[in-house]
RNA sequence: UGGCGAGUGGCCUAACGGUAAGGCACCUGACUCUGGAUCAGGGGAUUGAAGGUUCGAAUCCUUCCUCGCCAGCCA
């Protein structure tokens, strides 16, 4: 995936170490992962970071990447959930060809392999109610007590647990139990429950069943099926993994996983916990899975992000097994990457301030020629009206400058980007005394923007004609909590920022953005990146500003150094 | 408190016993028709702590400290 030079090996994480090493040493054939994903909400910048390193290991190590949903608790997943997954891997550049797969795929199979374990003895049906249940699983420091349905006979247990499976039980009745150890020190192996008892209907295998097996009695055994060498996982499930190797070693399955973990995605300013991201979306705190400022992928990419930008991301933060937050602004940074190299250029003044250019003709209309993309000559260019009237960013002017400002100011010449030198000869003012209008003049000889005195302006401006601007609206995003560590404090949702959405609505834009389709992203010049909104129609262009542009004029004024 | 895991500059990551590397961030300067981009340079860590082994330790050993995960019939 990255450029590689032979004196300089790309460094790989501790996984694809293992792996290579497997791989040298023929245990594997074909390497085989997966991304196995509940549907229960939609996909976060977390998972991009599990789906980059499950797909790019396969492709890397000539193997394949299963998409595999984990789908065993019906009570809370989705069909809705299963096509957006299904859309954002896609989106993200990635391609599972032949290979999806639901754990429910093998519900038939884990039922007759937890029969096979009730035979083997090492399974049981337990008739104590989940209160129960928990009493007797001891503590962390005190060892559990045995059930006492624990040595029931085995014909019994056949026969409840097909009675289970038959539907002859109310939910939370009864539940089958792994027969392990009570008095395990890894509370995991206290008899683990395989499976429970949910009439509920799930959205592919509808009334089928009545039972479900639980994570632990699904996922690896799922693998196993599969065909699955290296079951990738986050840390949380590290002390799941005695159970996983449990099950292999005695279970009949087809092949030998083994499971690896690395630490999860943190990001400050951000919330990655699908029970939190639910509640945003179903207490209204945003519009939706996709709202722009969500960290979900659908969110990032309604947002304007890139699929390019966030694989960049996923690469240079690396796969650890140290807990860890990235900052946001790392993220930022390989998107703006991306969008620096990719991105057309566009005018578009959000605050717009009138001009007029006095020593202009009234009616004439230049198209000025101006580059899409400096960064990328192939990109072409695109023509601008210019006329008498314009419009600039209210921000470029200033009555009384304050040091270090280049931009426009009475008396002062700064160059319209691609078209002419401007100087400012008058303000206007309203009753109010705010400023409404600058009279200006223009010099003819700087067409294009070059002077052939060869005087360079400190500043360039975007600007827009006021003849053939485009109305728009422009909606800002700004991070959604607050504190770079939201929640720490305890209220999770007392961090959110109130300010996290400004929308702007009289906005003027260059005619071109009018043909600015969704899932392109352009750069405003010297204001940012901004995407299309699907809420955006021919009468009612709205963009969502997907980044700012690196503002060192903004920081002076943040650090205090701009005597405003 | 039991078990498991982790601690490297502000953040992320590398170094696999041979004398701390890279990216982000930060600071300078150059350049510039985006205060963008780019280019050049800079500051900043002795690797949680203390002992020990060794010619040599971020890497090995010991003890301690801190943080994370596990007591769902969630995943």
């Amino acid at each position: 995936m990255n450029a590689q030079t032979p004196d300089s090996p790309e460094r790989a994480d501790f996984i694809r170490e293992i792996v290579a090493a497997d791989v040298r040493e023929g245990r594997h054939a074909t390497i085989v992962t997966r991304f196995p994903p509940e549907p229960n909400g939609y996909l976060h910048i977390g998972h991009a970071k599990s789906i980059c390193l499950n797909f790019g290991i396969a492709r890397e190590f000539g193997g394949r990447c299963h998409l595999r949903f984990d789908d065993t608790n019906p009570t809370k997943e989705e069909q809705e959930y299963i096509d957006a997954i299904e859309a954002d891997v896609r989106w993200l550049g990635f391609d599972w060809g032949e290979h999806l797969y639901h754990a429910s795929d093998y519900f038939e199979q884990l039922y007759e392999w937890a029969v096979a374990l009730i035979r083997a003895g090492k399974a049981y049906v337990d008739d104590l109610t989940a209160d129960e249940i928990r009493e007797h699983r001891g503590t962390l420091t005190e060892p559990g007590q045995d059930s006492p349905w624990r040595d029931r006979p085995t014909a019994e247990n056949l026969d409840l647990f097909e009675r289970m499976r038959a539907g002859e039980f109310p939910n939370g009745a009864r539940v089958l139990r792994a027969r392990i150890d009570m008095a395990a020190p890894n509370i995991n192996l206290r008899d683990p429950v395989l499976y429970r008892i949910v009439h509920a209907a799930h959205p592919r295998t509808g009334d089928a069943w009545c039972i479900y097996p639980t994570y632990d009695f699904a996922h690896g055994q799922s693998d196993a099926i599969e065909g699955v060498t290296h079951s990738i996982c986050t840390l949380e499930f590290e002390v799941h993994r005695p159970l996983y190797d449990w099950l292999i070693e005695n279970l009949p399955v087809p092949s030998r996983p083994h499971q690896y973990e690395f630490a999860r995605l943190n990001l400050t300013y951000t919330v990655l916990s699908k029970r939190v991201l639910l509640r945003l979306v179903n207490e209204g705190h945003v519009r939706g899975w996709d709202d722009p400022r969500m960290p979900t992928i659908s969110g990032l990419r309604r947002r304007g992000f890139p699929a390019e930008g966030i694989r960049d991301f996923a690469a240079v933060i690396g796969v650890a097994k140290a807990d860890s937050v990235v900052e946001v602004g790392q993220l930022e940074f390989a998107v703006r990457g991306v969008l620096n190299r990719t991105a057309s250029r566009r005018f578009a003044v959000l605050n717009p301030l009138k001009v007029v250019l006095d020593n202009y003709p009234a009616q004439q209309v230049e198209e000025m020629e101006v580059a899409n993309n400096p960064e990328d000559p192939s990109a072409g260019g695109r023509s601008v009206p210019f006329t008498r009237e314009l419009w600039i960013e209210h921000d470029d002017f200033r009555e009384d400058p304050p040091a270090k400002f280049f931009r426009l100011a009475p008396g002062r010449e700064v160059r319209l980007r691609g078209a002419y030198f401007v100087t400012c000869r008058e303000i206007v003012k309203d009753a109010a005394g705010q400023v409404v209008e600058l009279r200006c003049t223009y010099d003819p000889a700087t067409r294009g923007g070059d002077a052939p005195d060869g005087r360079r302006p400190k500043a360039t401006l975007h600007w827009v004609s006021a003849a053939y601007a485009v109305p728009a609206e422009v909606r800002l995003y700004d991070h959604l909590f607050v504190r770079p560590d939201p929640g720490a404090d305890g209220d999770l949702f007392a961090d959110l920022n109130p300010a996290s959405e400004t929308v702007l609505r009289g906005c003027l834009v260059e005619p071109a953005l009018a043909a600015t389709t969704v899932g392109q992203t352009v750069q405003f010049e010297r204001l940012g990146y901004f995407a299309p909104d699907p809420d955006s129609m021919a009468g009612h262009l709205v963009f969502n500003r997907t980044l700012t542009l690196k503002d060192t004029w903004a920081k002076l004024g943040a650090q205090g150094r701009q005597d405003t």
